[in-house]
DNA sequence: AGAAAATCGTACCCTATAGTACGGTTATGG
DNA sequence: CCATAACCGTACTATAGGGTACGATTTTCT
């Protein structure tokens, strides 16, 4: 079924990847109202034409853009869990990680978007949510289930654990960059250790 | 000095409060670059030239209205920590009162205005900061140092402490109402409870 | 009453914008 | 080699946008 590349079809997928991308960077930088067409369709170098017989709306063409880059987002976040020698350094590692993730430049500026836009096309902050914070919270929760059930933590509602969690990751860096005061790199380690304190604390990890 | 309220003054300052309501509620709805001067003016009555002789530019005009909203913003934020019985009910209550305050929906459109656009316009986020976060955490820190020194919670760094519970207090319905995903009122009253509880525990509140 | 300030209405300029139309050109597939 | 799908360039429509100009009108101060 799923053959024949064929020189056409290939060229119209890398076609329309180069849009997305150029489109991506423009909505993330500009917002959804602050971008323009023509705009892209001047840096893409070509008709407008082209552009709009890829994507025949502005909205659609948003939609589509929004989709892609969660869909790369959350490729990228399987791997952030990994288990280590305790409990502790496995929280430790995933808050760095997580942490690292979400404040990267691309990642702020998702965010942003996502928050700025949800008020006005509500299946944008839903597109969002479905595919970065609920997998990741569901990660998490399952994980803190296991780990209940071998009491190496205190019981209580996994996915509530998972939450505070990220919500801890999620109150510092990423809240300053939000309103523009930026931080060094090196907060990223720091209060990702404090996070994992907090928490370790609070769930009663030996 | 302060005298002669005169009535050119007083009418000049009571357009000038018109004009930022509805600028306000423009912007909030619809981002800076989704408003429109014009339409600004339509909504207000009377001419564009009467508009422009009170706020030169658009992006002046935005400024004027994002200085007034943190300000009424911060205004409403002194009296969220009301000491109580013991230390985990003032906790339990600033929690409450603070979450239902950042869910509201004005909060919630400020929120995304400005995380939306302290990215093209870094005062906004500044400006946003030094308003309503900073004094916030201020705010609790000084209580939380005041609590350590009379050995009612563990001696930690107050501010840290102060993030963390802002942290917890923004992680759930705040968090879940940026990407329109709605909650029940009822919401708050849980969330706050549980936000206490956690931060109790990791602060050793007896 | 009369000078001064504010306001109004409206027409206007210039640029940007979403989206369309169309005839000519290049590349691909059979 | 030739039909065809994709593409290009360009010109075009229609609307909206920020911002200006200006003469006429109303309101306030003295």
């Amino acid at each position: 079924m799923e053959k024949a590349p064929g020189k056409r079809e290939a060229r119209k997928e890398e076609r329309r990847l180069a849009i997305l991308q150029v489109a991506k960077r423009s909505f993330l930088d500009n917002g959804y109202s602050g971008t323009s067409m023509s705009a892209i369709s001047a840096e893409l170098g070509g008709s407008k034409g082209t552009l709009w017989s890829y994507f025949p709306s502005k909205e659609e063409l948003f939609a589509a853009v929004l989709d892609h880059a969660t869909t790369s987002y959350r490729q990228e976040l399987g791997d952030l869990l990994a288990p280590s020698a305790d409990l502790r350094a496995t929280v430790f590692a995933f808050a760095r990680s997580f942490i690292a993730k979400i404040t990267s430049p691309e990642a702020m500026r998702l965010h942003r978007l996502v928050s700025a836009e949800s008020g006005r096309f509500p299946e944008v902050g839903e597109i969002f949510y479905r595919r970065a914070p609920q997998p990741t919270q569901q990660l998490l929760a399952g994980f803190f289930a296991a780990q209940m059930d071998a009491a190496h933590m205190r019981r209580d509602d996994p996915l509530a654990a998972a939450r505070v969690l990220a919500s801890l990751c999620m109150g510092g860096a990423h809240q300053r960059l939000l309103w523009g005061i930026d931080t060094s790199p090196g907060d990223i380690e720091v209060e990702a250790r404090y996070a994992a304190d907090i928490f370790a604390r609070a769930f009663e990890i030996a």
